[in-house]
Parts: structure tokens; C-alpha cells; sequence
DNA sequence: ATGAAAGCGCTAACAA
DNA sequence: TTGTTAGCGCTTTCAT
């Protein structure tokens, strides 16, 4: 350290010093622990204040709890992802916990990298948003501090807790209604050749296409649509498709990140949308719900995703060792994109 | 701690009594220290590697460095951020250091708990985007960390930097842009009610569309439309003023979070932008450059600015102490709304 | 070149 | 109820 000039800190030993006690007496006033007079608790308070002391998180956790949560981000330009950060960070800072973010590019190594220095730093938790690490490589780092996981199904997982949306019956949902309209013709666009692995939502979303259209008698139909995450191979992915003689009468499509390029691309070729193309996609994120888009879209409620996330996550900070799976219900935003 | 099962952590000290050598020797090796023998170096590694040992983060922050920065961002929601970020994290990542994330709601005492916290972890550094908290309250935690602020111009700071795109320019590129189009009745708009304080954005936006006004001699013309940050507010803000019968001409939007509803509301109403109104806005974010949308919007290269501002922060934490503020060239991105 | 030992700022037994 | 003290996992003099 090149500046060690910076503020000498004042330490829990300045608060001690200075209310005239033992640093353990500060030390209980801190974390409200048993068997302190309100004398001592008013006058370490006072001092506390007096001085602006703040306790060293960094210290903390080498023997307790540092009163922050990790969160690891799949990627920051979703955005569907503002409103469940936001709802988990509400709840956590209601219990008083501190809420850090990383974000993991969806790279395995990039996520464990970031994973590791927030257990290395003592977070007292995480949550993690729709992670690439999946199956024995959570329970890894499970063994090392509590985990939430989101946007990832692994109903079986003992040593961890997951929150989801009904991802299955969203994609139900969407199919119904456009099987309701009176389409037929019914694909669904999704990414269907990579990382691939059972417990990822579009394998849900998917089987919830099949199933509405099986309940239908329409299995044959069924047709999956590939698609890349790289947003200029979409582009182009979506250029071809709409190129094709035989373009779906209707289209479910996993995801807005996908959805809204799309029916953009369709309208601005002069594709009307509804009138020769259905669309239906799923997160209801923001720009979906623009006048100038009105995609209907199936929403995952986030905020309430986020805060049932929190409450799992402060649970299992609290020493539960049952694993907890929940599942929420999708609600459709109905808009004319259909 | 409840559970304190959890699998019982390699030290140091595990590294060192494996490698058979002291743990100063293991820390040395860690920290790439002077005076240290192949043989020794290739000794501990190889038990390191073995025993797949990672120091704790907690631990060294209370003596050297944390190899972790933090970003205090103003909110998730604006889609001008990801790339900010983006290019911040890869150079920081570059240098070997991490990056953490926290979300300061536009509020500035959630600001100061999350900057406060950050610092008690120990973070080697500080990036503010947008920071609420401004002057003084700067200066007093650049006192406790390194900090460098993005999106907030502050030029004659000596204890913090800032890395800023020419928001003057930017606003006179704009108004520029509008003036050549022969629109004469152009008015501005921005928050013009709440929190404002020198070196915020919105002055220097305004200053030059101001200035590029003053060179027109259409200084007289200048009109400032005051708008929310909340949504809906936002909503009545911008339908009153279409309501109005002295709709502008054309308008320059202080940004994208603004201008993308503003263009969406307006053609929903049957105006034809640029026909019935013409709009440019800053920012350049992902909906902007949306086909259907189709908003010319000033871009602030917003990766090479996190990219800057990671270069400034890393010398920062190398001991540099003189203070360093730098600007980039806005970017016109020419679309058809003007 | 290597190691012993003294902290860093806290928490948590244990004593008083 | 309060204080003493032994660590937590590291870094960093200072000896050797």
C-alpha cells in the first residue's frame, strides 16, 4: 500500500478507549448480544455515534457474520433482471443485510471466479440468477455458504434452495392462447443447441409448448426454432427465418431478449404483427410493454421472485438445513401481439 | 453461526505445513514477493494447486490488498449502464482485480450505507456512476478509498477523478443537428426541478444546447420542460405536454430514459416523429437503436468511459495522488426522428 | 533466502 | 453484567 496516510480508522479499541469499557463490551453492544445494562449499551451507543465508528466488515468475517449477501448476475443488459435484484435487495435490506452484485457473463469460469471471492470475502449468502453452473458444482459451493438459486430448476437439490416462475405452465399459457385465437401453425423459438442441460428454464418453457399442444391434439406441429444468444448471429438468425416461405402463422418465443428484436424486425419488414404473424414471448421486461412494441408477454412477477429468494436465502443464514423449492405463478400480460 | 460444519477451511497454514515450509513463506509466494527461490516458489505452488487453496479475501483486506473494486451504480434499470460497466469490469479484470456491484437507488443515504460498506470490506476502490452524493461528501470518502465518478463532472476535485463524455458538446451536437434540419422552435427537456447541483449532467447537456442556440441568435427561443424521474409522473408529464397547443418542434431529451417514452407515446398518439415532431435524446441505449423506435440519441462511448475510468482508478490505487479528469468525444448516432 | 512472531479489528469462550 | 483473552487467516517487519 503505496498511501497508508489515508484516515487512521477508528477501531472497535477508539470506541472502547473512549467510553471508558472493554472492547468485548462494544463488541456485544454491536451485535445486540445477551447480558448488557442499558447503562453500558446507552454509553457505548453515545461513543459510537460521538466517533462515526463503523465496525470492519472485512473483520467481522473472520469471525461472524459480515451482514452482506452476494448476488451473481447472468449478465446486466436482461432487463427483466432490475426488478428481481430489486425485490431480493428490499427484503435483505429489511433484515439488514447489505446486497453486492456480480456478473457472470454466463461463463462458467467468469461465475466461479466471482462466486469464489464473494465466499472468499465471507459474504453470509448468495443468490444466483439463472447460473451456468448447474447439479454437483452448486452442492459444491453450497457446502461453503448458503445458496439461492433463480431462474434455474433443480427440484431435487438438498443442500440448496431454489425460486421459480412455473416456467412449464408459462409456456402452457402462451401456447393456450394462441391456440385460443385460432392458430395452428405454432412454433416456438428458443436456443436449442447450446448448454443445454435438464433444469434450465427453456427445457420447462418448452414442455409447456408441447403439452398445450398435445392437450390439443396438435403434437405434429410442434417445431423449435433455434436461436443464438450472440445478439448479432440473432439478428441474422431472425433475417432468415423471416426470409423462409413457410414462417409460423404464430410464434412462441422463450424469452423478450429474443421477442423484442423479433417482432421489431417483422413490423419494420412490413410484417404486420398480429395480422400475419402471432407473437407471444415471455418475461414481460420493459420494452415489451412500449406503445410502440405492445408484445404480450408472460410475466414471472420478479420483485415477489426476488423476495421469496431473500427469504430463503435469510432462513438458511439462519442454520435451516431442509432444502426449499418454490414456485410461483406466471401471470400473462395480455397485449395485441397476437 | 448455526452451522459451522460447513467444510472446514484451507488455510495458509494447511499450505504452508504441507509445502513443509512457514506460512511467510507461502504468503510471499502469494503476494509475488521479493526475495523468494524457484525451488521454494515451485514448492508451495504446487501445494496450493494440490490442495486447491484460495486465500481468504476477508482476511487480507485487513492487512494489504482485496484485488476487489466496487461499482456504486445510481440504478440497474437504465440500458445505458451494461456497456459502462462492461468496459470497466474486463479492464479491471485485466489488472487481476474483481468487481462488485451495488445499487444506490438514486437515494442518497442508501448511497453512503453501500459506499460505507464497501469500504469496510476493504475494496482497493471506488467507482460512482451518477452519484447523488456529490462535492463534500465525495471528497470525505475519497479520504478512505481511492474513487473515481463517472456521469458526474466535478473538475477541480483533487482527491478523486472523473472520466465524463463532453456533455456540453453533446447537447450542443444535438441542438446543432436540429437547428441544421431549419427547426427553429426547439425546446429541452430535464429534470429541471429536483436535486440540481453544479456538475450534473443535465447543466452541461443544457449549457450546450444553450450555447448552440446562442450562436443561432435564438437565445430567445430556449425552453426547458421540466420532467420526473418517476415513471408514472413521467407519463402525465409527457401527455400534458402533447396535450398542450405549443407542442415544440422539435425537442433535445436530456436522455434515452425519457426520450425512448416520449417518441413511443407521441407516435401512439398518430404524430408522426419527425414529421409532427422532430427528437433527438442522449445516450445512445439499446431501445434507441430499436427499428421500431429508430431515436438519434448522442452515444457517450460508454464502454471506453468505463474503460478510462478503470485506467484512472488503478493508478489511483498505485499511489498516484495528483488528480486527474478526463473527457471523451460525444457520438452522434444519426437516426431518422429529427 | 527463509522463518518467527507481532499484529490487523473483530468475536466468543470463559473468568471474574 | 462486565472484562480478559485466545484466536480468525493473513501480511509484514525483523531476525537468522
Amino acid at each position: 500500500m503505496e498511501k497508508n496516510a489515508r484516515a487512521s480508522r477508528i477501531t472497535i479499541r477508539t470506541v472502547a478507549a473512549d467510553a471508558g469499557v472493554s472492547v468485548a463490551a462494544v463488541s456485544k453492544v454491536l451485535r445486540n448480544a445477551y447480558g448488557v445494562s442499558d447503562a453500558l449499551r446507552e454509553n457505548v451507543t453515545r461513543s459510537i455515534e460521538k466517533l462515526g465508528y463503523r465496525p470492519s466488515t472485512a473483520a467481522r468475517g473472520m469471525r461472524g457474520r459480515t451482514f452482506s449477501v452476494g448476488v451473481l448476475l447472468i449478465d446486466m443488459e436482461n432487463p427483466f433482471l432490475p426488478k428481481l435484484v430489486g425485490g431480493f435487495k428490499r427484503k435483505m435490506a429489511e433484515a439488514g443485510y447489505n446486497t453486492l452484485i456480480g456478473v457472470g457473463e454466463a461463463r462458467t469460469h467468469v461465475e466461479s471466479a466471482l462466486i469464489e471471492s464473494m465466499i472468499d470475502m465471507r459474504i453470509d449468502g448468495l443468490l444466483l440468477v439463472a447460473p451456468r453452473i448447474a447439479g454437483k458444482g452448486l452442492d459444491q459451493f453450497a457446502r461453503q455458504t448458503p445458496i439461492t438459486v433463480v431462474g434455474h430448476h433443480e427440484p431435487d437439490a438438498i443442500n440448496f434452495d431454489t425460486a421459480n416462475v412455473d416456467d412449464r405452465e408459462g409456456g402452457r399459457l402462451a401456447t393456450v392462447a394462441l391456440l385460443k385465437k385460432g392458430y395452428r401453425d405454432i412454433a416456438m423459438i428458443s436456443p436449442t443447441t447450446v448448454h443445454r442441460r435438464p433444469g434450465d428454464v427453456w427445457h420447462e418453457r418448452e414442455a409447456g409448448y408441447r403439452a398445450a399442444l398435445s392437450q390439443a391434439g396438435l403434437s405434429h406441429v410442434a417445431r423449435l426454432i433455434d436461436i443464438s444468444e450472440r445478439p448479432d448471429e440473432m439478428v441474422k438468425q431472425i433475417n432468415t427465418m423471416l426470409d423462409r416461405s413457410d414462417v409460423p402463422e404464430a410464434i412462441f418465443c422463450w424469452s423478450d431478449i429474443h421477442g423484442v428484436p423479433l417482432i421489431n424486425m417483422a413490423r419494420k419488414r412490413g410484417l404486420s404483427v398480429p395480422g400475419d404473424l402471432a407473437l407471444i414471448s415471455f418475461d414481460n421486461s420493459p420494452p415489451a410493454a412500449l406503445p410502440l412494441i405492445e408484445l404480450a408477454s408472460i410475466d414471472q412477477a420478479p420483485a415477489h421472485l426476488g423476495s421469496i429468494a431473500a427469504s430463503q436465502l435469510l432462513s438458511r443464514i439462519e442454520g435451516r438445513t431442509e432444502s426449499s423449492h418454490q414456485m410461483v405463478a406466471p401471470v400473462f400480460a395480455d397485449r395485441a401481439s397476437y
